[in-house]
DNA sequence: ATTAGCACTTAAGCCTGATGAGTGCTAATT
DNA sequence: AATTAGCACTCATCAGGCTTAAGTGCTAAT
């Protein structure tokens, strides 16, 4: 009963025929973004077959998912499931164009002194490049190691904090201070924390500096007791979300996403920030590209959209993530290398730039 | 010959009701931002005017440059000019709400321990409460006078220059070093600037160290020599675009704006970021709110679109510009109290940040 | 000076029919 | 058994025609 007509319908690994239709469909649609036909298809595509039997075709891959209509008449459209089988047949994204590469690689050059002026750039980059919205996380600040903290007295009761991570974050933080510290004294203070806690964690710091709160208030101690006070301040958790995101306005104008309400629904996306984030964390996890088609999206506002990730990070770990969402239609053959290569690039600097 | 005919086309001061006339066709467009007609606004507007009159009237206004009609039937709608009577009329703003300052009033909390975290924060608040796109810049660093400057060695060959401006900006910039420069000597040549430098804006100290580098070659001295090359390294011009945009994605989501082309020249005016600071810093000259209208703007973009900005800064001088950019039949009498009291919470909470 | 009355204008909504691109099915062809 | 031609059918899009509603300008009456 089952075997034979399960056969063509169970099993989604469709002849090379079927599979030439579909890429073509989805070719085709990606650069006109137009519903396409049997006849438009049967004269674009080399194979010389009649509209008729490439109906016949459609209508198998229908059946499967693979393809919808947006009324009775008027062509087919690629679903999200067609996106993915051709994304996944993408054995070996193509070669970047050398150019590209060049531009790519200038993201490391324009003053990008600090880790954070590079993910700008790249940020810019990106939205840049491929004319959709792009996504650049920041390393976790508390997960970074600490290589250098300094304090500087910058008036009577205000002292800045400046925060060196191994990944090659810079932060500063204003904290005021009631008693009077002299330089000399901070210095001691952080010449102390730096001995103290070099290559620790930011969180783990964090926690020690509670702990020792309680171990060590009996035996006081000027230094301590103020190197707990001002690093209690100084490793304060700061504000979660470190995310860059540019060219949202090049996703709303785009023309393959018209409808007024989808629009919105992305803007709305792109305000919970702190969901996108939490996206972008899990996507390091493991290491490569990723690919998140239409519904595949957690996040609502993003199911008309795709969402191509890659992470970056030194050779000890990954860091942060880098993404672009566009439309389901992207040309993907042309976003993933570019996504790709600028990870690698930032990873290379980022690499270059931090101090393990 | 001229005298009677004239007294009424050549002179804008027209009656009371004339005046009632157009201050309800703006409120009334302003409102529902459809075109209004001589029937609506009969009912509408207080006095007891047939629309019959209403219409002479608005025939004027129209002759005078105050209306213009999108067609021959239809209503009429208020032209750049009526714009700019109403706001010239509005003698004294609003009062703010209560609500609305108390949220206008937290933007210094909310962590804004450094100057640049409180622009940011004016800027999101600015394009969350107008629903428009909000310009914020940043005080100039290069006018700025310098309070302190420190070097960090952060590891071999790799110098951490913070530097902190009277006005309270702090920057951060690596830069690299051949020399193996050990931190104390680096603390010699950090108090050797701070000393000779403290107070002068970081122009001066550019052009300064610059001049010195020629008058001092002869007379070798290590301190001396090594302080001019870092210094030059630590007081070049950085970027000279810091501003901050904010909510365009508002103002493209914003019903008054629909034609696609004045959304896609709006997008390139927001691209033209030194443009638009050139515009902002011209608003420094004379302090207080100031409205641009419609064709006013000198940005082509801008040209279907309102500016108002206001400017903040200490006791001294100003420092810098707020600003929002929305459709020109915005609500004046809401936006213009917002802007204008956001730039005084601003100046205030600035001028308790900075030094002087 | 104000207003009523009237002819005129025009965008928008609605119906209509024609067009064209596309489909599914069946029967003929290879 | 696979492919193709033929055909009836579907449906979005467009243009034309018609109506409606809101508005205008002008003139004559108040």
């Amino acid at each position: 009963m089952r075997g034979r007509k399960k056969k063509r319908t169970s099993e989604d690994l469709f002849d090379q025929r079927t599979q030439q239709v579909l890429q073509g469909i989805i070719d085709n649609f990606i650069s006109t973004s137009e519903p396409v036909g049997s006849r438009t298809l049967s004269k674009t595509l080399g194979l010389s077959l009649s509209p008729a039997t490439i109906r016949n075709i459609m209508s198998d891959l229908s059946d499967q998912g693979y393809l919808t209509q947006v009324h009775t008449s008027g062509g087919r459209i690629p679903t999200d499931k067609a996106y993915r089988f051709f994304v996944d047949s993408l054995v070996v994204a193509d070669k970047l164009p050398e150019q590209l590469q060049k531009n790519i690689e200038e993201i490391s050059y324009q003053g990008a002194s600090a880790v954070q002026d590079l993910l700008i750039n790249t940020s810019h980059l990106l939205a840049g490049l491929t004319k959709f919205a792009s996504l650049v996380t920041a390393p976790k600040t508390s997960l970074s190691r600490l290589q250098h903290i300094e304090f500087i007295k910058i008036s009577g009761d205000r002292i800045l904090v400046i925060l060196v991570t191994k990944s090659g974050l810079i932060k500063n933080r204003v904290v005021e201070c009631q008693d009077q510290l002299s330089q000399e004294f901070l210095n001691s203070v952080s010449g102390f924390l730096n001995e103290k806690f070099k290559d620790h964690s930011l969180l783990e710091i964090r926690k020690q500096i509670l702990d020792s709160m309680v171990e060590d208030k009996d035996r006081y101690n000027e230094l301590l007791a103020q190197a707990i006070r001002l690093g209690k301040k100084a490793f304060e958790l700061d504000q979660p979300v470190e995310l860059f995101i540019e060219g949202q306005t090049n996703l709303l104008m785009n023309q393959r996403l018209h409808e007024e309400e989808s629009k919105n629904s992305l803007i709305s996306a792109f305000e919970q920030k702190s969901a996108i984030m939490e996206i972008l964390d899990q996507t390091m996890e493991n290491q490569g590209t990723r690919i998140f088609i239409g519904l595949e999206n957690e996040l609502s506002g993003l199911q008309e959209c795709s969402l191509i990730t890659a992470c970056y990070g030194n050779k000890h770990n990954m860091l942060g993530t880098i993404g672009v969402i566009g439309p389901t239609s992207m040309d993907y053959r042309r976003i993933i290398p570019v996504v790709d290569y600028t990870a690698k690039i930032v990873s290379q600097t980022i690499t270059s730039q931090s101090y393990d």
